[in-house]
RNA sequence: GCCGCGGUGGCGGAACUGGCAGACGCGCAAGACUUAAAAUCUUGUGAUGUUUAACAUCGUGAGGGUUCGAUUCCCUCCCGCGGCACCA
């Protein structure tokens, strides 16, 4: 076509910067995307995760889904929905901390330098972020109502402390949740990690468990992320079962079994295989275990000691060793023997580390006959093995368990012998339940969340300890039970409280009902108190070392003056909680803060209501409004911990009734995208020099085609590679694009009903793939569809280049405002045209193609006008004169004849 | 071991609820333009066979099944990816 004019581009990249930073200044000073809350339009809430953002800036991952997440956004936008996008910064966390102790920076300064550059990124990739509520959790006006929630869960006893054996990473000098530590090391550094005792905040998220579970229900996510969930969750169901000490030390001074009963507990999912429990296991934390080698007991038998150096040797294995399924079984005896309440054989009790004290009761009934690792056990050890269940085949008992045992008969087993096993489940549980020897329970994988981290950036945890209280406040009471519950509150119970303890047991009492504070939760951590709510936020202080101390407390303990606070309740000395929150906290209820981010970022502003009212119900019907987010992308990676700790979170608050009552569920979609690889085919890794910069790409290409590109590489969900000269295709396309709506522009074109068809057929497609995710496809068919007026010479008139241009639009944005203002001379902006609709009559064109099969066979195509299309029997006549279809059907006898309107005719001779 | 996802040309990928397999892009080949190269444009491009056309046969990880017809549904198996895992 004409180069004459010399207009005629051939690439983009440096030529078109000019114009990106021309329209993206005209953009911002016009507000283009701000949301407006409680507008008319129907709302709509796209969520794409928000960045942590590190030193290296915005990566080519983040640009992908960003784009992504863009282009749904930019198209809802322009169909005429009220759209929230918005981004912000999830900044806590140990890298910025670790750059910080290597640099000599402070985190504040490094953070506020990291999300500069990751903003100013964004703006350049075009996307169309509403940057009114722009959020930071490390913004003390956000972690205050982190505080807040976190205060809220200790009142409601759902937090509490309590010395746990934590991962404990040497090298990072830090505890580490399950979910960190990946293969027995150390998710961040690599370290192996060790156990340790540690007092630790622990968050009760296990009493959700149902729930987290149940409410999966009501939210359209993807089923591996509802499988994900669900998997973590772990529930199983089956019972607990009583198993009687049938030779308790008894009479030995001091002892007492710690449940006051002379038995040891069991979970099984398989209650039916309670006839083949030949022993039982009990892990080396169980407290009977504890009990046996206590010092009260005088008579120290070699076996005693057996068991004492068992125990020892297990405790100072790490999880790694502990959980590696190849090693062989150990254990020790320890002495003991168990009635089994079904067969009252006496089995002997062992106590081994391939049980878990932190799953079930910590103690297993075990059935060698049908179970490998008790198989294992007993084979070991030499101990009894009784099938229960007959097997379908023969089956040899001395080679191995017989553990397809949802299959078969009973037998063996007194009265349930010769039912099916999930009969006698039901048989034995309501037997079990009936001599008060046992009932139906659950269990979950899921633990409850270990809350602290001994680090500096990080929200301070809003707690005060003090010393005086906790002596004063440690009741002995009769009420208490063995497993920290509290049954009641009668004081008047058969032990009287001494005096002075029972008035401060009064006034606590009276303190618990004032601030709200579940009582339950001030007696289990004696001395514990929040900060008032009024004095949140606790802010971060300044300090000179960032690194934790060697005695693993955090570096704030390193600060006397900070640390020393009055107690909330007795006003007295008392000091701060020096612990800080994982990185999960801030990003809990995130999607919230978007939502009443005025009033986050500027609290002193007249939006603000009385300080008593917190920000959740001060914006109550800007949540109402907002709520649920309708579409949540993000990756694979968060799917379990993040997903879940916020649906939790939000569960929570929807129990305090802060959040609107309508929406049990936060997200109400979510979508995970894809992942790039490096042009090798790997991930992308410095290590590896396989990493893409979107810096260099855009800087070479332009933004428009770096984005375009993204979306063409395939679909959004999926995992690909990165490849350059699929990027020069696009790049070809978006310039043929230009290039023609330039020429063409001006002109006072004529269109025929076959142009009309095709822009129209395009407007169909293109909006039903952004809806689904079909970004690769759409782009597809703009290239299909560019083609096709380039081979043909098709003219199109203003109004339909206007119409592709706004197709293009969500994906080269900047291309598209230049072109529709620019070009075709429209007013600004065409991000805020309305998006077009196709026109009925043009989809469907006069002729269809029917496709001729002889025996499922194809063997021609006829096209056939549409006002005769749905009868039969002239398509068929008309498709026998057909002259391959003669050739194929002559000498052959027609058996039947498949009509399929529209669509084929099959012949089977 | 368990759960989830996937396997289609030389490559990335397309094919709606079973109905033209390979859209679109890359790469490659030939040609045009050019002194030449790059860029651009045109044509071709799953395999095999008679080979000019046209046509035929095969072809969506392997084998079997359902069906007039299967990339799509069912069964068995193989391979790859992701997650969980001594969870009772």
């Amino acid at each position: 076509m004409d180069d004459a004019k010399g207009k005629r581009l051939t690439s983009f990249g440096l030529e078109f910067e000019r114009l990106e930073k021309f329209w993206q200044k005209r953009w911002e000073s016009e507000n283009l995307y701000q949301a407006k809350d409680q507008d008319k339009k129907t709302k709509k809430y796209v969520l794409v995760e928000f960045p942590y953002p590190s030193g290296s800036g915005l990566h080519v991952g983040h640009a992908f889904t960003m784009t992504g997440a863009d282009v749904y956004a930019r198209k809802a936008r322009m169909a005429g929905e009220n759209v929230l996008f918005p981004m912000g910064w999830d900044a806590f966390g140990l890298p910025t901390e670790n750059y910080a102790i290597a640099m000599g920076k402070n985190p504040q300064d490094v953070t506020k330098r990291n999300t500069d550059t990751f903003r100013r990124q964004m703006k350049k990739m075009a996307f169309s972020f509403d940057w009114s509520r722009e959020i930071n959790t490390t913004a003390p006006d956000y972690y205050r109502w982190t505080q807040w929630i976190f205060i809220k869960l200790f009142k409601q006893g759902l937090a509490y402390k309590k010395a746990m054996p934590i991962n404990w990473c040497p090298d990072c000098k830090i505890g580490l949740a399950n979910e960190e530590v990946i293969d027995g090391c150390c998710e961040r550094c690599g370290a192996q990690v060790f156990r340790r005792k540690l007092n630790q905040w622990i968050v009760r998220i296990t009493d959700y468990a149902d729930r987290l579970v149940g409410g999966l229900e009501t939210t359209d996510f993807v089923d591996k992320v509802k499988a994900a969930q669900v998997n973590w969750v772990g529930k199983s169901e089956g019972a607990r079962i009583k198993f009687p000490i049938s030779n308790p030390p008894a009479g030995r001074a001091g002892f007492q079994f710690p449940n006051g009963e002379d038995h040891i507990e069991v979970f099984t999912t398989r209650p039916d295989t309670l006839w083949g429990a030949t022993f039982m296991v009990i892990a080396p934390e169980h407290p009977i275990v504890a009990l046996l080698l206590s010092s009260k007991l005088k008579n120290q038998s070699s076996k005693r000691k057996k068991v004492r150096d068992y125990v020892e040797k297990a405790r100072n294995k790490s999880d790694l060793e502990r959980t590696d399924l190849a090693k062989e079984k150990t254990g020790v005896f320890t002495g003991l023997y168990a009635i089994n309440p079904a067969s009252k054989k006496k089995i002997p009790v062992w106590v081994s580390d391939f049980v878990l004290e932190s799953y079930g009761t910590g103690a297993i009934m075990a059935v060698p006959a049908h179970d490998e690792r008790d198989w294992q056990f007993a084979k070991k050890f030499v101990l009894p093995i009784i099938p229960v269940i007959k097997p379908e085949e023969n089956w040899d008992f001395n080679q191995g368990a017989y553990t397809r045992v949802d299959q078969g008969k009973i037998i063996n087993s007194d009265f349930i012998n010769g039912f099916a096993p999930d009969e006698a489940i039901e048989k034995v549980i309501s037997w079990l339940e009936a001599e008060g020897v046992g009932q139906r329970t659950s269990n979950y994988h899921l633990r409850d969340w270990i809350f602290s981290r001994q680090h500096y950036w990080g929200e301070p945890i809003p707690m005060v300890y003090c010393e005086k209280c906790a002596i004063n406040h440690n009741f002995q009471f009769p009420t208490r039970l063995p497993d920290g519950q509290v049954s009641n509150f009668q004081i008047n119970s058969k032990k009287q409280i001494p005096k002075p303890q029972k008035e401060s047991f009064e006034k606590l009492k009276k303190y618990a009902e004032k601030e709200k504070v579940d009582l339950k939760v001030l007696l289990d951590n004696p001395g514990w108190f929040p900060v008032p709510e009024d004095s949140l936020p606790v802010k971060l202080p300044r300090v000179d070392k960032y690194e934790p101390t060697k005695t693993g407390e955090s570096p704030l303990a390193n600060l006397p003056d900070w640390k020393k606070i009055k107690c909330p309740y007795c006003g007295q000395e008392a000091v701060r909680e020096t612990d800080t929150m994982p990185n999960w906290a801030g990003s809990d209820w995130y999607y919230l803060a978007y939502c009443f981010a005025k009033r986050i970022n500027n609290p002193k502003s007249k939006v603000q209501s009385p300080k008593s009212e917190n920000i959740f119900k001060q914006s109550k019907n800007i949540l109402k409004y907002w709520l649920p987010v309708d579409l949540y992308i993000g990756g694979d990676e968060h799917n379990t911990l993040h997903l879940l700790y916020s649906r939790f979170i939000y569960q929570f608050l929807y129990d305090l009734a802060v959040v609107p009552k309508e929406y049990p569920e936060p997200y109400y979609r979510r979508v995970s995208h894809g992942v790039i690889l490096g042009n090798d085919g790997q991930r992308m890794s410095k290590s590896r020099g396989n990493v893409i910069n979107p810096d260099d790409k855009w800087k070479q290409y332009g933004v428009d085609v770096l984005r375009t590109y993204l979306m063409f590489m395939g679909p959004f969900e999926a995992t690909m590679a990165w490849n350059e000269n699929a990027l020069k295709g696009v790049e070809r396309f978006l310039v043929r694009f230009k290039n023609l709506v330039e020429n063409q522009a001006g002109f006072d074109n004529k269109e025929n009903d076959q142009t009309k068809q095709l822009v129209h057929q395009l407007i169909a497609k293109v909006s039903a793939d952004i809806d689904s995710f079909g970004y690769n496809t759409a782009i597809a068919a703009m290239m299909k569809t560019l083609n096709s007026i380039l081979d043909k010479k098709l003219l199109l008139t203003k109004e339909n280049w206007g119409n592709l241009i706004k197709l293009l639009a969500p994906f080269a944005p900047y291309l598209a405002e230049e072109l529709w203002c620019r070009v075709l001379e429209n007013e600004f902006s065409v991000h805020q045209q309305s998006w077009p609709t196709p026109q009925k009559r043009y989809l469907e064109a006069e002729k269809s193609t029917i496709i001729v099969q002889i025996n499922g066979r194809l063997r021609g195509k006829i096209d056939i006008k549409n006002n005769i299309l749905i009868d039969k029997d002239k398509i068929i006549s008309l498709v026998e004169k057909n002259s391959v279809v003669k050739k194929h059907l002559s000498g052959k006898k027609i058996k039947k004849v498949i009509f399929i309107p529209k669509k084929l005719v099959n012949f089977v001779v």
